[in-house]
DNA sequence: ATTTGTTTGTAGTAAATTTACAACAAAATT
DNA sequence: AATTTTGTTGTAAATTTACTACAAACAAAT
């Protein structure tokens, strides 16, 4: 499930230096190695076939075949990502780069999932009395998101997106509780306040942000940063919301499974209880 | 930039035979034929390597090599695909089993997408005079997300999850106004009741659904119909929250760009206004 | 039944990947 | 300092793979 790149970068080191010329290479323009051949890679680093072959298998991948296939899976069509909507698209096309740029977002989350992170968050999650989520603006949509699931599980739970309900109902948690703070840049002062009042009432700090070197930081224990290439698309930060989005999706899942039966349970009688409301 | 699995249904029936035979292989298993070789595939599908050749001309690739090459591509973590997630699932496995179904759902969002539908819709939307936002429950989110984009344009808009509100501020739209509903099941009594009402006083519904054949439908003007193949066992409609969500997006960004140099002065007062907010 | 054209598979080729091994360099041991 | 040992890299051969040219099989139409 990692992300080919990132394990080459963690294998350079016990690489040998040819091994590591055919590393450089890769790194250096992944696209292309999907469409050379064993040889046209080893010309280009400067070095053999084999040292390629050998290169793949300190990866612990098959061989050159299997290192192109991956590299071809961890960059999906990376030539959309960066493009621009501009005035002059078409309906089609607008529609084509925005859901193309969801699309290679959710792939990325997926490829470098901080599986600790989220290990972490789930397990104070699912041993937390109560739970707070917190956003303003665009993330307090989020924060509406994670409490319409997670209030269904049984778990005391609430969403604020006003900073003085935050702060307010921040002071009155204790280190049993969980505040999952979320923030597309995690440097709005706000939310930064009161994920400080809930670091300083004792409780768990849950940080889902956008950005990789935010100020709340500082006090989150547990961060699951996402990191979207947005900079293109600029009108909105829409997709960093999808993927925090997502990423809520895949705790509150995992959280849910844990007890399969209990939460079964509870999630058909909120089903049943809608019933009535439909025809 | 389409998919390659939607490539090849689009094109079954101009392939021949054994072509199809070859076709069939491949949609009923993508994910084998990234790790196969022609030989291999030639073999499964009861047919010759030459045939397999020539189903990948028909496709418009220019061999079997960039077939695999394409499929690995569209199938980041193919193992992952429509299954569901079960309690004996690790969290990698489950992380990964949702975030390839969202992307999955984005995909063929992408592929099946309604143009007529949304071309309508965004005609609708640029000219209205106000447009209103009624959702429930999780589409309330939905709705949310929407009034959080469009108000930006500087359109008079609004969000309302409560359904009394909902009718009451419907019974005082007018015809230049726009009502979007939105519902997961396009069944609920509450919303319909609210579509009608918009309906009555001469307003544009328009439909954001996950289903196909919904009683809502009766009183939209234009229905986006968003259909994901939710797996069966879904603790919560999250892959049909996310698609409509891609689709306000798209809305959003088409309607924004109509007027580019309007919205951008718009959007960058907006901005502005946040700066004082952050460190 | 024969012709015509289409569809499919056989056999062969060129190019790719991979393996086996030899050459060399560096380090260690005597 | 010489020799063995160990590790690194490249050469060349072997194997597999993708692809092409051609011919057989088939179907439709005369």
């Amino acid at each position: 499930m990692t992300d080919t790149l990132v394990l080459i970068r963690r294998c350079l080191d016990s690489l040998r230096n040819s091994e590591k010329k055919v590393a450089k290479c890769v790194l250096g323009d992944p696209g292309a190695v999907i469409t050379s051949s064993i040889t046209e890679l080893a010309e280009k680093a400067g070095t053999s076939e084999p040292t390629v072959i050998r290169f793949c298998r300190k990866l612990g991948l098959g061989g050159y075949m299997e290192l192109r296939l991956n590299l071809a899976r961890d960059l999906p069509s990376a030539q959309y990502i960066f493009e621009n909507v501009s005035a002059s698209d078409s309906l089609a096309g607008i529609a084509g780069k925005i859901l193309t740029a969801h699309r290679e977002a959710i792939s990325n989350t997926l490829n470098r999932l901080d599986l600790d992170g989220l290990e972490a968050a789930v397990k104070a999650l699912q041993s937390a009395r109560r739970i707070e989520f917190y956003g303003l603006g665009g993330s307090a949509i989020v924060a509406r998101d994670a409490h319409h699931k997670f209030f269904r599980l049984g778990i005391p739970c609430v969403a604020y997106d006003d900073p003085h309900m935050q702060v307010m109902s921040a002071a009155l948690l204790s280190s049993e509780d969980v505040a999952v703070v979320i923030s597309h840049t995690g440097s709005t002062k706000d939310i930064i306040d009161s994920a400080k009042v809930a670091r300083n009432s004792g409780a768990t700090v849950i940080g889902i942000l956008g950005s990789e070197n935010a100020p709340l930081l500082k006090f989150c224990e547990i961060a699951l940063s996402v990191h979207s290439q947005e900079a293109a698309l600029r009108l909105a930060p829409m997709t960093s919301r999808l993927v925090q989005l997502a990423i809520v999706d895949v705790l509150f899942v995992t959280v849910a499974m844990k007890d399969f039966n209990v939460t079964k349970e509870r999630l058909d009688r909120v089903k049943r209880s809608l019933v009535d409301k439909r025809y």
